[in-house]
DNA sequence: GTGAAAGCGCTAACAT
DNA sequence: ATGTTAGCGCTTTCAC
C-alpha cells in the first residue's frame, strides 16, 4: 500500500511541476505565501504554524519564536476560506438591514459589531433598500458564505425567505420586530405598542384632532415597521372612539425629512383642524416642524408634534421634539449577547429567545397639556 | 498505477467510514448538501453541476432540468468558501469606513454596492469609529478574506496599514480624499479645498470676524479630513491676511449636532464678535443654529453659518443651510467603475488612478451678504 | 510539544 | 456537452 501510494504521489507531482500558475483568471498579485511556505522556512510542520495562530501557548517558546519571524519575514496572512473550508467555522455573522442610511440601523450594526468582536467573529452586512425581492436575493448571498448565525430585520418575510432561514440550520435572529412565533429567536420591541403610546399621549395632553404621517408602499418596497406604527396609533384612536382616519401614507420608504414635511401638508389639507402628528419617524417629525415653522404654526401651541427613534436631532431641536426612544445599539449589543453562547456551542435559554428591549416615551417640547 | 490508485482509494474509504463527523466543534445544524450530493441524485458529475451554476447554457436542457431539481430538493446553496479556495477568487470587496452612523460613508456604501451589484461582488464593510488603532484590525481582518480589492477611506494610514495594503497584491482605493501619492488609486475630492471654499465664501459676502468648529482628538481617535478642512479654512484666511485663531477643535469624532452646539459656545465666548462660523460637517452647522436660535442670535444675520456634506437636513432648515456639497453616493458609485474593469483583469487606465468627483457651493439661506 | 495523513467542497485544466 | 483528475490552503484527528 505504501509504495502504492508512493508511485501515485511521483505521477501527480509529475503533472503539477508542468502547470505553475494554475488559474490565469485568478486574481492579480503576486502569490500569496502560505502556511506551507511558512512551515518551510521556520523548519516546522503546518500544523504547528496553525497552532501558532490558533494556540500559540502550546508551542515551545523557541518554536514559537521561529514562526513568528518566518510570518513576518513572508508577511503571511492566514486564508480564512481554507480555513472555513476545513474547520466548518465561517467566523461570519450575517447582518441583514433594510439601509444604512438610518442611523438607528447603522447603531445596530455598530453595538453587534461591539458585543461579537471579543470572540473575533466577523460582521458581513447587507442591505435591502425596503426592497422586497431583496431580501431573498442577501440572503442567498449570505448562506453561501455559511454564516454561523444570521440577524434579519423583521418579522415579515417572504415564503422564500422563511423557508431559507428555517432550514439554514444556525441560529437566525430576528430584529427590532417581536413576532408571535419567532423563526428562531427574536430581540426587539414591539411596533404597534409604540404607536398605542404614541396615540395615548397625545390624547392625555388632551388634543382633539390627531393625525399621523408614514411611509407609503409601492410595488417593491415596504416599511412593515413603519406600518405596525401606524396600525398601533389607529387601534389606540379607535379603542378611545376617536376618529381614526386621519393616517397618511406618503411617499416610498425610508421616510425623510421632506417627506415628513410633504406628509404634514396632505394632513393638513386633508383636515385643517389637525391639532397634533404622530409621525413613524423622528426625521419625519422634523421635516414637519421645518413645515411649521413655514406655515407659521406654533409648536406646541398650533400642533403638537411626536415622532419615534430618538434620533440625535430629536433632542436639539427648539422646541426639543417629544418622541419613542429605543436603544438600538443596545438592541445590536443583545442580539450579539444571546448569539455568543450559541456559538460557543451551549444550548439557547428558552427565555432568551424573545427579549424586549423596549422603549420610552421621551417627552420634550413639541407636545404640552391643550388648554381646553 | 491504475490499480495502485483504487488500493489508495479503497483503503481511504475504509478510514472516512469510521469517523461520520469529523468535527463536533463544527458550527451546529444538519449537514448541509454538497455539490457532490446534488450530482449524484440528477446523476451527473460535480462539474456539470458546478456549470449549472457559473454558465447554465453549457448544460443540455435535460441535464439542467435534472440538476435543477436535484439542486431544489436538497436545498442546496454552493459553498463560496470552497469555491473561493479553489478558483481563487473570493468575490469579496472590502470597504473599511470610519463609521456607518454618518449617512454620507453610508450613502458611499450603498453606491459602490449599487455598481458592483451586476458583476456579483459582494462587499464586506469595516468600521473602525475613527479610532486609529482599528483600522490596522480591519485591514487584516479583511486581508484574511482574500478580498479582491480594498477600498479605505482617507490618505492617513499608519506605517503598518500603508504597509499591508502596497503589499497586499490587490487594487487599493483610497477614499474620499486625494493623496498626492496614492498608494494605488484615489477617488474622492480635496478637503483642503474645501476649507478654503468657506472662507472664501464667507469673506466674499463681507463677514468681518469669522471662526470655525471642528472634532478634536483624542489618544486613539482622528477626524483626518476634518482637520484638513480646518487646514484649508486657515490657509484661506491667512492668506486673504485675516484672523485665523478662531478655530475651535471639540469633541471627540464623529461631530454631532450637540458637540456643534457646544463648539459655537466656545467659539462665542473665544470672540464674541465672530459674526461667521464654518463647521466642519453640517450637523455640527445645524447643531450651532440651534443654539443660535436658543441665544437670540439671528441667522444670517447676526451669524452666517456654512457647514459641508449637503446631509439631508442642511435643505431643510429653516432658513436652509448654505454647505458644500459632495456626491458621497456617485463617490462610491465611480469606486465601483473604476474597479470593475480591474477585476475583470483589464489594466487600469492611468487617468483613472485619481479621480476627483468635485464639490459644490450650495449657498442658501445661513449665509447672505453683511451690509458694511 | 510536534508531526503525518486525510479531507473540507469546490473549480481549473484537460480529456473525451 | 460532460467527465476525470488534481489541487486550492487550511484544520482535524490521531500518532508519536
Amino acid at each position: 500500500l505504501m509504495k502504492a501510494r508512493q508511485k501515485v504521489k511521483r505521477a501527480a507531482a509529475k503533472t503539477s511541476a508542468v502547470r505553475l500558475q494554475r488559474n490565469p483568471r485568478a486574481i492579480p498579485g503576486q502569490r500569496k505565501a502560505t502556511i506551507r511556505d511558512v512551515s518551510k522556512l521556520a523548519r516546522v510542520s503546518r500544523m504547528t504554524v496553525s497552532r501558532f495562530f490558533s494556540n500559540p501557548d502550546l508551542l515551545l517558546p523557541a518554536t514559537h519564536d521561529r514562526v513568528a519571524r518566518a510570518v513576518k519575514t513572508l508577511a503571511f496572512v492566514p486564508n480564512r476560506a481554507a480555513g472555513s473550508l476545513s474547520s466548518r467555522r465561517s467566523g461570519f455573522i450575517a447582518l441583514i438591514l433594510p439601509s444604512l442610511t438610518n442611523s438607528n440601523f447603522a447603531a445596530v450594526a455598530h453595538g453587534l459589531t461591539e458585543a461579537i468582536r471579543p470572540a473575533n467573529y466577523q460582521l458581513l452586512i447587507g442591505f435591502t433598500e425596503y426592497k422586497v425581492g431583496e431580501e431573498e436575493r442577501q440572503i442567498e448571498l449570505m448562506l453561501a458564505r455559511r454564516p454561523e448565525a444570521i440577524v434579519v430585520t423583521g418579522e415579515h418575510h417572504s415564503r422564500r425567505c422563511a423557508a431559507l432561514l428555517s432550514a439554514c440550520g444556525v441560529p437566525v435572529v430576528e430584529l427590532s420586530d417581536l413576532p408571535r412565533r419567532p423563526i428562531d429567536m427574536a430581540v426587539g420591541f414591539s411596533n404597534r405598542e409604540i404607536g398605542r403610546m404614541a396615540a395615548e399621549h397625545l390624547m392625555s395632553l388632551g388634543y382633539g384632532v390627531i393625525g399621523a404621517v408614514g411611509a407609503g408602499r409601492s410595488d417593491d418596497s415596504v416599511d412593515h415597521r413603519g406600518e405596525e406604527r401606524l396600525r398601533g396609533f389607529e387601534e389606540a384612536l379607535k379603542s378611545a372612539g376617536r376618529r381614526s382616519d386621519l393616517v397618511v401614507r406618503h411617499g416610498i420608504p425610508p421616510l425623510s425629512y421632506e417627506r415628513g414635511a410633504e406628509g404634514l401638508a396632505v394632513l393638513l389639507a386633508l383636515e385643517p383642524k389637525v391639532d397634533a402628528v404622530f409621525t413613524v419617524s423622528d426625521l419625519a417629525a422634523v421635516g414637519a416642524m421645518m413645515e411649521c415653522r413655514r406655515r407659521d404654526i406654533a409648536v406646541p401651541g398650533g400642533l403638537g408634534v411626536i415622532g419615534f427613534g430618538d434620533f440625535d436631532i430629536a433632542a436639539q431641536m427648539v422646541p426639543p421634539l417629544t418622541t419613542i426612544a429605543v436603544e438600538f445599539e443596545n438592541l445590536g449589543r443583545q442580539t450579539g449577547n444571546v448569539l455568543l453562547p450559541l456559538l460557543r456551542g451551549e444550548r439557547a435559554h428558552p427565555l432568551s429567545r424573545r427579549i424586549d428591549v423596549g422603549m420610552r416615551l421621551m417627552q420634550r417640547g413639541t407636545t404640552a397639556r391643550v388648554a381646553k
